[in-house]
DNA sequence: CCATTAAGTAACCTTTCGGTTACTTAATCC
DNA sequence: GGATTAAGTAACCGAAAGGTTACTTAATGG
């Protein structure tokens, strides 16, 4: 074993893995910043600190680049999800998920230049994505059921606008600018706006929940 | 003068308005299809009719031709709020917003590329594009003051929500559309959210306003 | 009318960019 | 420990895309 350990410092130390994965944290990042037909192939290689030709060897080409980046993001995701799954039905769901929004704003970007660039109408691994949204809305049914949403509109809808407020900023930067006057990364706005999502969360809450002073008065 | 009027049908008739007109035309539909590194200057050309050389001669290059018909669209943008700013004090304004960027895609389109792309701190125009926000900032501030809307929150964070939830679908659709196991160009959908945002304006509403209903049950 | 200006065209040029070739060398396994 | 496999590099290639040149011809105005 000795003389298995014999590594000058001017050998190129080998690593599969951690290539794989430099090139694949350098690729969302690119991909982010400037979505797909932004990004450089050779952009990437630069930040992955790799040889161009690397990325072809593992991904094939800048398209399944692509799509390694997607359903290397997604499954960190899920298990996010399932990880924060116990303390999700908090009554501050909301103001949660876009303060988880603000910590991996590179996902939320991503998210969104794919959402706009795919004019053709499969998107990529939609099975799994659809699935994970319909648990989601089936966790607004349940809360609907259990009396802690409005019960007389539609999960899908309030699921669709529950993303809309807490991704919008991030995923539209520029566009929460104009309308915020400051940067939607600035820590302030993400404090002020999680309490402001906190405040009018109230509004999803059912008519029973919220005027209960109403309904006592009403009978 | 019977001199002058000899127009055989081979001739090329110009016309330099609508040349530009047609390109600016056309730049929409593909940036907005494309966004600004999506798009090809021979495709904007194609769409126009028009030979690629005029989008130079008129616009400088890509990127004037972008911001031009970004100027374009806001200054329509504009005159169509004001057309339509007497009843814009309605109820519904929030679904009526909604139905509004239905009918505008390529707009939405274009604002949501725009504000992806721009890694820069400096968007076009953002002097005018912030006093239209301002603008409608204080319409809400009017509203709050009017006691038609809830005053314990923040009117640019309203403002804010307002845009997130009538913007989302048509500037993300496909992720709207992993939500809604539809496209959010459907008609069905379209109305039936434009519904659903006229039910959780309640929300947004004073509690004192909300709970007429109650009130009337309370006497 | 004729000179000047500006709209319009076709063909071309230059750079960029995704992708590849040919080769070197570390790791692996009998 | 030598053959084989797979990681890694540099230099290159062809196509595409943004941008330009050189030229033609309709409009304009004295």
């Amino acid at each position: 074993m000795s003389a298995k350990i014999k590594k000058p410092q001017g050998v190129v130390l080998r690593n599969p893995n951690r290539t794989r994965q430099r090139i694949l944290n350098a690729a969302l990042a690119e991909f982010s910043a400037g979505g797909f037909a932004g990004a450089r192939v050779s952009g990437i290689a630069r930040r992955a600190k790799v040889n161009k030709r690397m990325l072809y060897h593992y991904y094939g080409d800048k398209e399944g680049l692509f799509r390694a980046v997607l359903r290397y993001k997604i499954s960190d995701r899920r298990s996010r999800i399932e990880a924060q799954m116990p303390e999700s039905d908090t009554a501050s769901s909301l103001s949660l998920w876009f303060r988880q929004n603000c910590r991996d704003i590179d996902w939320v970007r991503l998210l969104a230049w794919e959402s706009l660039q795919t004019d053709n109408d499969s998107v990529l691994d939609e099975r799994a994505r659809r699935r994970l949204a319909l648990q989601a809305i089936n966790r607004v049914k349940q809360k609907q059921a259990a009396g802690r949403l409005r019960k007389n509109v539609s999960a899908v809808h309030l699921q669709l606008a529950k993303v809309s407020l807490t991704m919008f900023p991030m995923a539209l930067p520029q566009l929460a600018r104009i309308i915020l006057g400051c940067s939607p990364h600035s820590a302030r706005f993400q404090r002020e706006y999680a309490q402001f999502l906190e405040s009018i969360s109230t509004a999803f809450r059912p008519a029973t929940g919220r005027s209960k002073k109403c309904k006592q008065g009403e009978k």
